[in-house]
DNA sequence: AAATGAAATGTAAGCGCTTTCATTTATTGT
DNA sequence: ACAATAAATGAAAGCGCTTACATTTCATTT
C-alpha cells in the first residue's frame, strides 16, 4: 500500500482528470456540483492531502507568510504574533516567526531566508532597518507589512509612538510634575523606542521644560529599569516622576526605588508603557498606556491576506490606546 | 533581466551540467575542487539561491522542522523554542512553530498541517497526546522527539518533572513544614503538571504527611497563584508551606498572600518552580528550581539532527535541575 | 432544430530541482 | 605503457502539482 496518495490517484478514483480534481480543490466553483462532491467523496476515502512542495512549485505559492520580530521574550510581541498566527491560519496560511534580538543586521539575513524559502508575504517590525533588507524587499513582488509603527515606506499597522509617549508624559505634567525622567529602551537598533524618548521630549519641550540628563537608556527588563533608575537618581537633581518606554523597565524601576527606600507614588511617580500582565499585579499598581496588541497581529493579518487577493489596503492603520491610571503615579507633593 | 536565476542559469554560465550545480552545492565532496571553485563563483556572481520549493519536490527534504508547543505565553517555551531555532538555523534548518494552548485536539491539527506541509522532523512537548496524534505519527516514517518530559514511546529530552516537584517538597519538608499545601497547573491536557502534582503528593506520602485537600489548580497565570492561594487558605487548616506548579503561580500567591497581611515567609514559605525572570526581583525572592531551558532546546535540536543524519539517539536525555534559594521559604516557625 | 455562447472538462507543458544510471576522465598497480 | 579501478561528470527522468489552451458538453436564443 502506497503511504501517501496522489493528485493523480483521486483522478483516477473519480474517473476526471487532475486538472479536474485540481480544482475542485481550489477553486470549487469552476467545477460542476456533481463532479464536486464526487472527488470530494475520494478525497475523503484516500485521505488524499496536496502536497505542499508540488503545489508550491506548480503555483508559485507556498501558502506561508515570514514574521520577523525583534524578540518573543517580550509578551507584547508573543501575543501579537500569535494573534497574528491564528488569523493566517483560519485562511489556510502557515506563520513562520523568526527573531532577531534587536540586531538589524540579523534581521536582513532572516527575511532573505525567508525570500528564499519562498513566502507569499512578509511582516516585519518597525520602520527603520538595515539598508540591504530594503534592498531586497525591493527585488521582491511580493506583499510586505510593517507593524508597530506607521510608516510612508510600506503599509503599516501600528501605533502613533512618539503620541503614545506623549498621552504618559502629559498625565505626568497633569499631575503637577515638573522633573520627569526617562529611561527608554536602547534606540539604536529600535525605532519603536526612538520614537517614544522623541515623544517624551516633544511634551516636555512643549511644556517648556528642559530635557537634559534626564533620559538614560537601558535594556528592556526588569533589570534595565533596576540600573536605570539608579543612574538617573546619581544625579544629585532627582526627577519626581518616571516614565518607562515598557513595563518591564517600570516594574525594575518600582523595585529599585522600593529598595531604596523611596515611596512610590509618593516621592516618585512612575509611568509605564504596554499594560503588562504584571502592571496591575504588583504594589503600587503601574500606571500604564494599554495597547491593543492582539488587534494589532489579527489586523496585520487581515491586511496581509487583503494584499495577498491583490487588493488595496490603508497605507497606515493607527491603533488606539489608553492611559490605565493605577497607584504608581500621584500628584506631585509640594 | 530575469529576478531570479535557476540552478540552469548556473550550470550554462559554468560550463557544467546541472547535475554538477546541484552536487556542489549539497555534496561538495563530491565535485572536482576546481569546478566546485568555479561553481561557487558563479553562483556568487549571480546571486543564486536553490529553490526550495523545487528542491523539496525532488529531495523530498523541505529542511524544515515542526515545533509544537502549548503557548509562547509562558517564558520558558519562549526561551526553549528560540534555542531550538538557532540550532536549527546553524544547520539549515527553518524552525516553524505553532502552539495549541494546552488543547491536545488542536495539537492534532498542528501536528498534521506540519505533516502536509512536509517537515523533515516534529519536535512536541509533553508525553500525553491524543489517540489520533500518535495514529498521525505512526504513519509517518520521519523523526519525532518528544520535549520537557521523558518517555517510553519515542526519544525525549526533559526533565523528571515528579523529581523536580519532590526537590521543592523536600526542601520544604527539610525546613520542618509539615502542613504543605500546592497550587497546581490544570492537569487535565497537561503532562508536565500532572507529572510534578504527582511527585509533590509522592513526596508528601513518603514523609507519611497526608495529601488530602491540599491541592488545587490554577490556570498558569498570576491571578492563578491569587486564586489559588485564596482556595487554600479558605480551608481552616491552613498550609504553613506551599509548593507551585510555576513560577507564575507562586508569585501570585506570594503576592496575594502579602495582600491578605500573611508574611512571607515567616507566616508562609513559598516555593515555586522554573526560576522566571521576575523569581529574584520581587520581594521577598522567590525560592524555586531552576530549569536549564536553553539547554533543553539546544539538545533537542542536536538530537533531531542526529535523527534526521540516521544517527541514533538515546531514548532519554534529562537534563539536571537545582534549588535556588531565595527568601520565600524559610525554617518552620513554631 | 440549428446556431451560439458559456460552462465544464481534458490535455499536456512545465515549475526548479535531485538523482540514478551511463559515460567519460583521472588514478593506480604491474 | 596498459589494464583495471575509482572519481568526476552528464543525460534525462521524474518529484506532485497547477494552469493555459483546446476540446467537449450544456443551456439559450432565434
Amino acid at each position: 500500500m502506497r503511504t501517501k496518495s496522489r493528485i493523480e490517484d483521486v483522478a483516477l478514483a473519480a474517473g476526471v482528470s487532475t486538472a479536474t480534481v485540481s480544482r475542485a480543490i481550489s477553486q470549487p466553483d469552476r467545477v460542476s456540483a456533481k463532479t464536486r462532491d464526487k472527488v470530494q467523496a475520494i478525497i475523503q476515502q484516500l485521505r488524499y492531502v496536496p502536497d505542499a512542495a508540488g503545489r508550491a512549485l506548480a503555483s508559485g505559492r507556498t501558502m506561508t507568510v515570514g514574521c520577523v520580530i525583534p524578540t518573543l521574550d517580550l509578551a507584547i510581541f508573543a501575543r501579537s504574533t500569535h494573534a497574528m498566527q491564528l488569523s493566517f491560519a483560519k485562511s489556510g496560511y502557515q506563520l513562520l516567526v523568526a527573531s532577531h534580538n534587536y540586531d538589524l543586521g540579523v534581521e536582513v539575513d532572516l527575511v532573505k531566508a525567508f525570500q528564499h524559502r519562498g513566502v507569499d508575504a512578509l511582516v516585519l517590525v518597525g520602520s527603520e532597518h538595515h539598508a540591504q533588507m530594503w534592498a531586497s524587499l525591493k527585488n521582491w513582488n511580493k506583499p510586505a507589512l510593517l507593524t508597530w509603527v506607521c510608516s510612508e515606506r510600506l503599509p503599516s499597522v501600528g501605533f502613533d509612538n512618539p503620541a503614545i509617549a506623549g498621552m504618559a508624559t502629559q498625565h505626568l505634567l497633569a499631575l503637577g510634575h515638573r522633573k520627569i525622567g526617562m529611561i527608554s529602551g536602547h534606540v539604536a537598533q529600535n525605532d519603536r523606542a526612538a520614537q517614544r524618548m522623541e515623544g517624551f521630549l516633544g511634551a516636555m519641550h512643549a511644556a517648556g521644560l528642559p530635557s537634559q540628563d534626564i533620559v538614560c537608556q537601558q535594556g528592556l527588563s526588569i533589570q534595565g529599569g533596576r540600573m536605570g533608575l539608579r543612574q538617573l537618581f546619581a544625579n544629585p537633581d532627582r526627577p519626581t516622576a518616571l516614565l518607562c518606554g515598557n513595563d518591564l523597565l517600570a516594574i525594575g524601576a518600582l523595585l529599585e526605588a522600593q529598595s531604596m527606600g523611596l515611596r512610590v507614588p509618593e516621592d516618585l511617580s512612575i509611568c509605564g508603557i504596554d499594560n503588562h500582565e504584571l502592571a496591575g499585579e504588583i504594589t503600587p499598581g503601574l500606571t500604564t498606556i494599554s495597547l491593543p496588541t492582539r488587534e494589532l497581529g489579527h489586523i496585520a493579518a487581515a491586511q496581509v491576506l487583503q494584499l495577498l487577493a491583490g487588493e488595496p489596503v490603508p497605507q497606515k492603520s493607527l491603533l488606539p490606546f489608553e492611559l490605565v491610571q493605577r497607584g504608581s503615579t500621584a500628584q506631585l507633593s509640594s
